[in-house]
DNA sequence: TAAACTCTTGACAACGTTGTCAATTGTGCT
DNA sequence: AGCACAATTGACAACGTTGTCAAGAGTTTA
């Protein structure tokens, strides 16, 4: 592989003079530089990073580490909005999978800092509270999908109470007032925020809040079916369901199909998450919820990058709303 | 942050020695071992790669090229698989999606060059025939789900005609004679090879190859859907369904519950691919043939490092088997 | 006991680039 | 023409590590 010498030398100046071609900086002779590039094109010569980076001692490296976010479909999409990101700002991601193993997120930091990375983000499958390796605050670094549980790391969050509220918003617009919620389980951000929302959206309608419409579980496609098959029985059932996820979403829809009644005539179903194998090929097609996965991606490369620390001055913590994806379901 | 000769100065030895007990080099006093170990930890040392890789003229990262396969769900597995084993064998891996962008990828090539990559796997989202840029055989190199047309690059497949087979004796040894194949689109590798392989089963078995039961079209739920009314109107029509994907499988099963039939006691369905949101929830479980694409991904990066040249050097090329998913469907 | 080893350690160069500084050349102004 | 200043170029050091070689200490062999 030729070096900047061999190419110095080919084009009769020296090396620095190359480097300053490569560089694109002023003041060098148009003469010099076409000479110089036409060194460069007869050798095939390619500046070499590694020994840039030496020299400059910094990277454009930036570590991306995942719990499981690899295997899950749709939250791969994070990967999408840090790679573009990145691609933008001539940065190229180390992603690293540790499975929620913590010796492994230790080595994972350890290997990216050791590599000298410029920044490092630790992303989670779905939104949560974590608590990285403490090496992870040797390099800038940014939360995404999760936050530490003393909040003293920056994070990027979806805005789950937002997202609630407007699902159940779009409810209401549809002439809605018994809105039932199929939520996740108890505790879990997603849960809560969702929850306060749908409460807030209601008190705004001037809607009294009804424990017996709001239920909780897992987020599987069993656990829609059997709470959508109780909330139907009731002697007062709900003309909407709003649902923790669009699996719960798709067992909603078996059961309410069981019962023969009919989506959206007879009871509206809106999800969360936007799952395209779901969402969109359920028949009627799922209005749902998407959660802000490639935006969360390609803010946190940005604020590592440097590109938007103005946005997360503000108490270190970014909430990106969730938007409603209109089907054929409400 | 410290660097090797803080660490020598703190211990009282030579830099090199400080190298050396790093690098587990025989010959050094475990008295001076000892005492350089306390100055790592005490200085929270940590060697920098980029200055050992540019000493030793190479690195640990492989480039991994996706066209799209980030956005499609279940192929992240060859992501995965390459993920893991890179990690086992000390390796980072560098991840560009170009979208399929010849430009980008010619872009990416050269970025992954300039870093000084020990090798470049170049994945497809489905197996297809691909003309990377020229400059891929820059460094080792391997195909991953495509093959080069000219067939000069070594390359990674699933076995579509054992798949094809193997599903087709699977429904054969369920008692099945009179089995159809909805088909994907003429001319791609997994519709051509997939019919091999059920010819091939069929002759096998002795059963005429009957066109009428064949239909090929696009990778759809819709086109499932389809064909699959088309084939349960015949006047003979099949007890089996062998479908290009479990999207087309997903179509069917509608089409079959339209029609008032049963699965699998009126009709046997199988699919292809296995992903999970789709054939683990349907209802009855749907039995695919499995792509091996995490198995793809973990062989690429052997190959690249070197522990399995073997299996590639006759042919250049491996196919990788298809393995069945039992589930409720046949 | 001398010679011939091996073990242990350190001095120094080298990897391929960019930063610093100085030397040379060219340009505009009086 | 002479001076000041800018543009252009190159020599050399430096980045943090590992490879090469050599020197000194210790140990075995004849």
């Amino acid at each position: 592989m030729a070096t900047i010498k061999d190419v110095a030398a080919h084009a009769g100046v020296s090396f620095k003079t190359v480097s300053r071609v490569i560089n694109r900086h002023p003041h060098v002779t148009d003469a010099v530089r076409q000479n110089v590039l036409r060194a460069i094109e007869d050798l095939d010569y390619r500046p070499n990073i590694v020994a840039r980076n030496m020299r400059t001692r910094k990277t454009e490296y930036i570590g991306l580490i995942t719990d499981q976010i690899m295997t899950t479909p749709f939250s791969g999409a994070i990967i999408k909005g840090a790679q573009e990101s990145a691609w933008k700002n001539g940065i190229m991601l180390l992603t690293v999978n540790t499975d929620g193993q913590p010796e492994l997120e230790v080595a994972a930091v350890n290997m990216l800092l050791e590599r000298q990375v410029a920044g490092i983000a630790y992303a989670a499958m779905f939104h949560k509270s974590v608590a990285p390796p403490a090496e992870l605050t040797d390099a800038p670094c940014i939360l995404v999908d999760c936050f530490s549980a003393n909040g003293g790391l920056p994070a990027i969050v979806p805005d789950e109470m937002q997202g609630g509220y407007d699902a159940t918003r779009h409810l209401l617009s549809r002439g809605h007032r018994r809105i039932a919620m199929i939520n996740g389980k108890r505790g879990y951000p997603g849960t809560e925020g969702r929850l306060n929302g749908y409460r807030k959206a209601l008190e705004g309608a001037e809607i009294d809040f009804d424990e017996e419409l709001v239920c909780f579980g897992d987020w599987w496609q069993e656990d829609g079916y059997h709470h959508a098959r109780c909330l139907m029985k009731l002697h007062d059932p709900p003309t909407a369901i709003c649902c923790g996820n669009d699996r719960i979403a798709m067992g909603v829809y078996a059961a309410v199909h069981e019962l023969g009644a009919r989506i959206p005539e007879d009871v509206a179903v809106i999800g969360f998450d936007n799952m395209e194998v779901i969402a969109a090929h359920l028949r009627p097609g799922l209005t749902t919820m998407a959660l802000p996965y490639y935006e969360m991606g390609q803010r946190a490369i940005e604020y590592l990058t440097g590109d938007s620390c103005g946005g997360l001055q503000n108490g270190r913590r970014i909430e990106l709303p969730c938007p409603l994806i209109k089907r054929e379901s409400t």
